[in-house]
DNA sequence: TCTGCTAACTTAATCGTTCCAGACCCCATC
DNA sequence: GATGGGGTCTGGAACGATTAAGTTAGCAGA
């Protein structure tokens, strides 16, 4: 026997002279084994240096790795830089962390069709926002629970909110007070990638590929109610809820002539909205009076200076729970929709 | 056989009448059989539903998992909210899935002792931060590659910043304009918790237990060269790194008389500072020229918006990308220091 | 004394692969 | 025609556990 082979099971009980059907309970099953026996094994296993049962083992024979992996839409830089989905991930580990499970993080890359074999390992398959490739979907094993939060996959479980009634809600109270000239920011709505003025010729993503698109639905609906021509509010798009990719594209908006600049933005991100806030200070604009801004999600940024954002909030933490306890069966696996909250504050009033 | 049994690699062989070392050989080592023979055994897996080799026997066999734990000392929720440990774990991720290898993510709760059993069987760990718990460090399989980050481990390769030297230059940097009344924001540095200011009584965490008593050994050395006194500089502790655990103690320190206030904050890291800025710009404060703040780390944050932060730069990125690459062993395992950057701007030109 | 039951262990099959050590065949070379 | 060497493919022993089913001993109850 090698010398630095680690200690298995078996070696534990040749060295104590039982099975190792009784070493394996004294790790699993206390109650099946006498106390004595059970001190004697763990006090030899420390002294041998064996850890406990090995994982890798113990999965194949169980069938279970006590794994679920987190598929993130976009790349894990933007996904932990981004606290929409950070606070996902929070809500998911706590549930996942008290009962004894980890979390295995991946991102679907654009490029890649498959998840990597290690992931498959995984007990359950958590995805998170829409997915580019579907065949990376079907390489999941097909018979691992799964379910998808803030999109549909046919005949699985889902996790989201009502986007198009938030919408609505937010802008309607936004209209209460008469806008001269809404506008509106989108996020990743055009079928093809934008960052800028959506135009006429531009085709848009259909609502399947895109949650944002229910989101502009809600805001028509409320413009429309509000009496406005909703062929006539101008609306922008991006293309990744960040500062650099914002930026450049609410510096048009803001730097248009008075004439034609907003004095209501319908933003789809609290991101989005901090940052027409902070470009709009830069700029002398004074909010609410010169220009009106509405937020999306809720983040706890948007509260820590004034002005304090007006935004729906939804609660990602939840989100997170719920699908973890869906996956792990501590929750029925059907639709489950999320309440969101309108967080009225200074940016719009 | 069961109908709902998962197709395995002896199915595969007793359907095509070959051996399972061929079938194995078909997706592990294609130069091992004859394309045409290949060929049929991929097209009669994708027939049968079978999705390649299944990972947990695969890894039992190999002994190798192809995923990496990181271990987080701080909450997975705190930590994915943190702009220095997001882009850490940003550059893990990044090298990890270019080497087909997954991210399995751990945080080191104070209660536990032990990781859960199903990260035991990761390839190797990455441990960030200084872990409050020995005995967790000890429950890893001893003899799988270990890196820590950011604090050592006897024996194990370390990759991190040398923080006195960092702190010395940014705080020189500081001096060079006089300060009547500098003052210093610690980052968990005492003994006992506490989020307030810090007096003589208070007992600081030795070195080796916190990476901010070598940043505060910077600032006092180049305060010292500066010819002051550091007996006399107040200094504050906090203890989490987020806004809200901020935010009273700086009110507390802005609010003190303007005889008292500090003209020069030096802080452990750009959360602080940046939400100094924020705090003192409410209270009509004139960065600099009333108050001058340096801040750690340099996150993106710190330079959007008007007065853009004096900090130094670590970069994170590759601090996750050098760990993951010595946990790979693309890398040699030696501790490696990266260099960090100052960056000189608006809060403390 | 016999029966039956329980507590405390053991036996041995099994999970789905990987990979070493051959075996076989075909073809080129001497 | 014998020899040797690739190129292909096979057999079967691990890998380190879990667990259903079986064994034994001890003891209570009739």
């Amino acid at each position: 026997m090698p010398a630095n082979r680690r200690t298995t099971l078996k070696d534990l009980a040749r060295e104590l002279g039982v099975s190792t059907a009784t070493i394996s309970n004294a790790f699993n099953r206390p109650d099946q084994l006498s106390p004595a026996l059970r001190e004697r094994i763990l006090g030899t296993a420390k002294r041998l240096g064996y850890g406990g049962p090995d994982a890798k083992a113990r999965s194949l024979r169980t069938g279970r790795s006590r794994i679920i992996a987190v598929i993130l839409a976009e790349s894990l830089t933007y996904s932990l830089n981004d606290a929409v989905a950070s606070e996902f991930l929070s809500g998911v580990a706590e549930v996942l962390d008290n009962r004894g499970h980890t979390l295995l993080l991946l991102s679907s890359r654009q490029t890649q069709a498959q998840i990597p074999g290690s992931a498959s390992m995984a007990d359950g398959f958590i995805v998170y926002g829409l997915i580019p490739s579907l065949a990376l979907l079907e390489s999941l094993p097909s018979q691992s629970p799964l379910v998808s939060v803030d999109f549909d996959i046919a005949g699985r479980p889902t996790v989201h909110v009502d986007n198009e009634a938030a919408c609505h809600a937010i802008a309607a109270h936004a209209l209460r007070t008469p806008a001269k000239r809404p506008g509106i920011i989108n996020l990743r709505l055009t079928a093809t990638p934008l960052n800028g003025r959506i135009s006429s010729d531009h085709r848009l993503l259909p609502p399947e590929r895109t949650i944002t698109r229910s989101r502009l639905s809600g805001f028509h609906r409320a413009l429309g109610e509000a009496g406005v021509d909703t062929e006539q509010v101008p609306m922008w798009n991006i293309e990744e809820n960040t500062f650099e990719v914002c930026a450049p594209v609410i510096s048009e908006i803001l730097d248009l002539p008075a004439s034609e600049r907003p004095d209501l933005l319908l933003c789809m991100s609290d991101r989005i909205a901090l940052t027409v806030v902070t470009m709009a200070e830069q700029r002398g604009l004074r909010i609410p009076e010169d220009l009106r801004i509405t937020g999306f999600d809720g983040i706890a940024e948007g509260q820590y200076r004034a002005p304090r954002l007006t935004t729906v909030r939804q609660n990602s933490v939840e989100k997170g729970r719920i699908a973890a306890r869906i996956i792990l069966g501590l929750a029925p696996a059907e639709p489950s929709l999320l309440a969101t909250e309108l967080l009225i504050a200074d940016s719009c009033p």
